[in-house]
DNA sequence: CTGAAAGCGCTAACAT
DNA sequence: ATGTTAGCGCTTTCAG
């Protein structure tokens, strides 16, 4: 029967509860199970409910019941096109579960990664949805002690903590590759800048499809710092300076295909005669661009989906047939090759 | 002396506690307040700590402590390398003050922005920082009766809800288009996509700056659609069609006057001489493309930098001088124009 | 330097 | 259809 808003200044259950002259459970009730109040008591509660601008505290929910309704979807960056679709695919599943969805971003850093998976462990979330399946030890003692459910996307990888849905970096580097081949192309470069795995693993790719045809694997150039238009440009400058007859440039990524593009076009070579380009994600700068560019693209909204789907059918106990979900790439063949 | 980990299947507090043989008010201690217990001891329950994979159930301490040192960041946009800045500066005050972020997104739609002031709500926030002033009035109300320190950003305005970081968007149109008209340009269109708030004021900007000098304010062409570099393709085939003899345009982003820049490229349109080509925000792809792209630049990190030291000021009941603050913009004059 | 007691706001389980 | 009781895991007094 006390006032609550004491402490917190924050209108609670209880408060509501005095207004109307019933028990805070009834409250509770109207807006939970509302076919477990009468119509009238309940119309009373929501109407002061909304006067007094009662908001729930999901702390307290926490604590006392079992599930937060909360999961968390952590990814390496925010700015970068391909994880905006995946985060919308989540989004779709899960907040029509009624799940709310806590987003953090890593930057690229394994280290920051740790720190946000630590933080939101915190929170008492239901499951957790991350990129990559390479994490700081640590990270992967946490997330395994913590006992929830994971699903690691991007890769789709046996040695995930738990479940996987993604593709196979590795097989979509050589594919590209074996096509770059097949249209006649005899020195091709692959150059990729934040070599983190995925990037490294479309290397390997390229790598074994180069070695299958004999030809010259010596065409790497790659940097760890962050992707850039303005990098795209300094990798094209510097393998025309190193292998003048470089005939094609694989590279890891779309925004690196455009930035050697614009400097194709400083330089006034004519692409994909003088020399052919090609990124990965097909993001839509690559259908955008004068010429179009060839890209890899990858299913992001579907990884987000599915990833959400897996989740949810862990967090409710139902049966997982396939822990691992290879959602595949398509080669998106345009005027740059 | 309970074992308490046989609800959530968590180790709590208590677990750590048994397991040393202390309470666990000590335990607590030997992790927020170190100085308080014997180095021994501390070490033992660090230990502990670390071996049982303890962490901390921050719903419960959010439910006795007074603060939840959690703020809550909402934008419009992930992918929006602008929103990307804010975000980083907004990281690096909060984060080094202990701070914790909750970011949400709303695509751009009011009503998912008010679900997720909802939400973030319900997680017991000590404070907010918001894209924009204007939200729906169930927003606004939440966040009134929230009693929380909001801050909203991009626009600087006084009928803000209670702070605001941000610049004069109608200003910066304004002084762009006399930057224009100054430049000899007779036949300036406005192109924009998604007209949002801040995209209208630099249209108002736009068109005080056409009255002052009595040219014509009837080339505007606007769409609520996305802004895609595609739609920027789009808009200047419309406006080629339109009003032929258009000899600036003046798009109210960057993705539409790249993607306008490529399809001149592919009409074989000399960019400035056939026409030129203006955006805003100065993002990245400015400074790639060829010709690079004339733009006006927003301090998007200074903003979200400025926003977080306001919000910790207001949250830490320190007196705040200006509650207001307009940080400019500066005209990034390229070869577009 | 360590402990005991009380309570944050809510919900589950069991009444009535 | 509504109320009572107990307790989630932690922090805040207040004691020793």
């Amino acid at each position: 029967m006390s006032s609550n808003s004491r402490k917190s200044g924050r209108v609670t259950l209880q408060d509501v509860a005095n207004k109307v002259g019933v028990t805070k459970i009834t409250v509770s009730r109207a807006i939970r199970t509302p076919e477990k109040v009468s119509e009238s008591l309940r119309l009373t509660i929501l109407k002061a409910i909304d006067k007094m601008g009662y908001v729930p505290n999901r702390a307290a929910s926490m604590l006392s019941a079992k599930q937060s309704k909360t999961i968390v979807l952590i990814v390496p960056s925010l700015s970068n096109g391909v994880f905006a679709d995946v985060v919308r695919g989540i989004n779709d599943v899960m907040l029509s579960q009624g799940f709310q969805i806590l987003l953090g971003h890593s930057g690229y850093s394994l280290l920051e990664e740790e720190r946000l998976i630590e933080t939101y462990l915190q929170f008492g979330i239901d499951g957790i949805i991350i990129s990559g399946t390479h994490h700081t030890e640590r990270s992967n003692r946490l997330l395994r002690k913590s006992n929830l459910p994971v699903v690691e996307i991007m890769e789709c990888n046996d040695n995930a903590i738990d479940m996987s849905v993604g593709l196979d970096h590795a097989q979509a580097g050589y594919k590209m590759t074996q096509h770059l081949i097949g249209k006649g192309y005899k020195n091709i470069c692959f150059a990729g800048a934040r070599m983190d795995l995925r990037a490294q693993l479309r290397l390997d790719g390229w790598r074994k499809a180069i070695w299958e045809t004999e030809l010259s694997d010596a065409r790497v150039l790659t940097s760890s710092y962050a992707s850039t238009y303005q990098m795209g440009a300094d990798m094209l400058t510097e393998i025309l300076g190193e292998w003048p007859d470089t005939d094609c440039i694989f590279f890891c990524n779309d925004d690196l295909a455009a930035g050697a593009l614009f400097e194709c076009q400083r330089r006034n070579l004519k692409v994909p005669k003088d020399i052919a380009l090609v990124g990965f994600n097909d993001l839509d700068i690559c259908s955008a661009t004068n010429p179009k560019l060839t890209s890899v693209c990858i299913p992001s909204f579907d990884i987000g989906e599915q990833a959400a789907k897996l989740l949810l059918k862990k967090i409710n106990g139902e049966p997982i047939e396939n822990k691992h979900l290879d959602l595949g790439f398509i080669i998106s063949e345009r005027a740059s090759t």
